[in-house]
DNA sequence: GGTGTTATTGATCATGCGATCAATATATCG
DNA sequence: CGATATATTGATCGCATGATCAATAACACC
C-alpha cells in the first residue's frame, strides 16, 4: 500500500522556536519510554516529531545532550511524582511503606528500562553518566529524608541513614530491573522487601506491611 | 609514529580451526571484560584477536550468538566460582553470608557491567535475552539451595525459599549496578545488606556478620 | 508591499556496523 | 610430488548512525 506519510510532502508549517522545540523533546521522551533511551535517535526522533533529521539537529546540535536530557526529564518526573504521593503519608513509617510499595508496583517498567539503559550508555556518553548521578542522588535524598525523619522519631533505629538510603534505592532499582526480564513469573515484588527493610531498620515483624493507599 | 601493526602485514599463519576459534572467543572475552558487551564488535573482535574481521565471520557467523555465548561463558564462570567457593563453607548461614560478601566485595564490576548491558541489549537481541534468562536461573538456584538447606536445619524461617532467592538475587545485581556508576563513595556496600537478609529470614541481628572468608 | 530574519529542508559526508564472496595460500593427504 | 580441502584475506555491499551546509520559503516588521 502506498500510505507514505511519513515525511511531509508539503513543507511543515513554519513555527515558533519555542513550540517546535517543545515537540521535538516530547518526541524524544515519548520514544524513550516507548522503547527505551536506545531508540532516541536523531532520525527516530525527526520522524516521531514529523520533520527532517536536520531540524532536530538544528534545535538539539548534540544527540548526547538530547538522550541526556530525555533521560532527566522522564526520571526527575517520577522522583518529584513519588516525592508527592509520599509526603501526603502522615509517618515515616507509612511514607517508606509507600515508597517502596509505589516504586515496585510494575506499573513504571518504561521508567525501569530507561534506567538500565542509562546506565549501560552513560559509559560511552559522559553526558548521560553525569545526569544519571544527579537522578541518583535526587532519589537518594528523597529516601534519606524519609529515613531521618523516623530516626528523629524514634520510629526507626541506624546509626548511618544516608547509607540505607542508598541501599534501599539499589534494592528497589535491582528488583525493578530483574522483574523487566522476567516478567511473567515476577511474583510479588514488594512483600518480602519490607521485611528485608524492616531488618535494617531494626523495626519489628510486619510493621511495614504494604500500606493501604488511601 | 607509524607503529601501525593492526592488521596483519604478512598472511596470518593458518592454524588448526579449534585453536583459532578459541582465539576469537578469547578475544570477545577479554573485550567484553575491559570495555563491557556493546564493545563486542566483529571489528573490535577481528583486532583484538589480531584477524580479518571476515575471518571472525567464518568462525561466528552471527554476531549475535557470539554476544550471547559471551556473556553466558562469563557469568557461568562466575556462577560456577562463587558456587564453588561457598560450598566450602560448613552451616547455612555461613554461606548465604560468604556469597553475599563475595558478590558485593566490589571486585567483580568489569561482570557486573556485563550484566547491565545484557540488561539493555537483550531488548534487542533475543538469543542473549534467553542466555540472560538461563544465568538468573542459575544463580537464584544457587541461592535457593542456601535458604533450602537453611530453612531445613531451622536457621532460616521461610515459606517461600524461592522467592527469598530471587529477591537476594535482585539486591545484589542493584547493589552492584548503582555502585558501577557511584565508584567513588560507594561506601561499604555488604554490611547493611546482612541486616536485610536477617530481616527477610527472621534471623536475630548480626547472625549474618560479615564472615571472615578463610 | 517590500524586506529581512530564520525556520525548514534536501543533499551529502564520514563513520561504524554486520554480512557476503570470490580469490589466495597453506596444510594435509594420497 | 601433486591434488584436494579449507583457513584466511581484501573488497565490497547495505544499512544506520550523527553531523554539516547551502538553498528555500514563511513569517514579522517597517
Amino acid at each position: 500500500m502506498s500510505s507514505d506519510e511519513r515525511m511531509p510532502r508539503t513543507r511543515r508549517a513554519r513555527k515558533a522556536p519555542a513550540e517546535r522545540a517543545a515537540e521535538i523533546t516530547a518526541a524524544a521522551h515519548a520514544l524513550a519510554l516507548e522503547d527505551g533511551l536506545a531508540a532516541v535517535t536523531l532520525r527516530a526522533v525527526a520522524t516521531r516529531a514529523g520533520v527532517t533529521p536536520a531540524l532536530v539537529a538544528h534545535y538539539r546540535p548534540a544527540m548526547d545532550a538530547l538522550v541526556a536530557d530525555t533521560f532527566a526529564a522522564i526520571v526527575s518526573a517520577e522522583v518529584d511524582e513519588v516525592a508527592a504521593l509520599v509526603a501526603s503519608r502522615p509517618t515515616p513509617t507509612a511514607r517508606l511503606g509507600t515508597l517502596v510499595a509505589t516504586l515496585l508496583d510494575g506499573e513504571r517498567d518504561d521508567v525501569t528500562l530507561v534506567w538500565v539503559e542509562a546506565w549501560a550508555l552513560g559509559r560511552r556518553n559522559e553526558t548521560l553518566a553525569a545526569r544519571v548521578r544527579e537522578q541518583m542522588d535526587a532519589w537518594q535524598a528523597v529516601i534519606r529524608e524519609i529515613v531521618d525523619d523516623g530516626v528523629a522519631e524514634g520510629a526507626f533505629d541506624t546509626d548511618d541513614a544516608a547509607s540505607v538510603a542508598w541501599q534501599v534505592l539499589g534494592m528497589i532499582d535491582g528488583l525493578n530491573a530483574q522483574a523487566l526480564v522476567r516478567w511473567g513469573d515476577a511474583g510479588d515484588r514488594g512483600s518480602l522487601i519490607m521485611s528485608a527493610l524492616e531488618g535494617m531498620l531494626a523495626l519489628p515483624r510486619g510493621a511495614l506491611a504494604t500500606p493501604a493507599v488511601e
